[in-house]
DNA sequence: TCATGTACTTACCTTTTGGAAAGTTATGGA
DNA sequence: TCCATAACTTTCCAAAAGGTAAGTACATGA
């Protein structure tokens, strides 16, 4: 754990590395946690995730599921989850349009962080009033 | 999951809320996670909870092991983990001054999350190059 | 007298994140 | 011809988060 983590390009030469799962080249963390936290940190992410998890949702079910988000927020996040290899965008080539977002199998990884998260907050959001 | 967790003021005549284990009075969650988002988001507070889960540490320590964090950012975070009832401060009063921080008994409930995420963080941070 | 160490504050500034609202595209139906 | 729909994109703005650098208090030892 308190070993620095460097993340070396690894192959700098030869391969163009088509592999998009991970952003953050180059990047010194001084924990795992930290890469945890540029994948799913922020506002909305690990919501998003959580929601894409089991089944496939389109654009508008989204934002439906996640009250409060806007629509900037929600393309915004999602390609930036896209990018990271952690959900996956289909299109159906249909008037109105039809996108559908799920989790890939690589996201379906975040499934312990997620539900660790989820069981803190259900157990712990109203401990008060003893 | 789905259904919006209101968190209401429990006894708002009569008591005046002594328990500060929690913020985010009146706020309308549409996940549990939410809340647990509130704690320990952001760039530090994980971190630093995750240092101070086994063993207290004085104020130096922790800017040692959590490199990059300002003094600026550590006490404020720290200030605010104490707030939500996370960690606990002892001042030893010396000269020059020795304060400690640690987890509290409601802070280590945090653990589960916490390992989670380094535990994702560290069988992913390399999963490129393959 | 002066520098040292520790745990902070404070003021100011930059960067990041988030939000509101309007515009875009394409097609089929009234 | 006009509207509706879905999934965006764009512009402009506000707020939150984070960073820099300097300053403070106190007792001790040089």
């Amino acid at each position: 754990m308190s070993e620095p983590m460097t993340k070396q390009p690894a192959n700098q030469a030869a391969a163009p590395a088509e592999d998009k799962r991970l952003k953050a080249q180059d990047k010194t963390y001084s924990s795992p946690m930290e890469l945890t936290l540029e994948v799913v940190g922020g506002k909305w992410k690990s919501l998003l995730v959580y929601h894409l998890m089991e089944a496939p949702l389109r654009f508008s079910e989204l934002r439906r599921q996640v009250p409060g988000i806007t629509e900037k927020m929600l393309t915004q996040q999602l390609r930036e989850l896209e990018r990271d290899g952690i959900v996956s965008r289909t299109v159906f080539p249909e008037v109105p349009p039809r996108v559908e977002y799920v989790a890939t199998e690589h996201g379906r990884t975040l499934k312990p962080v997620l539900e660790a998260m989820c069981h803190w907050g259900r157990h712990h959001w109203q401990q008060r009033t003893p």
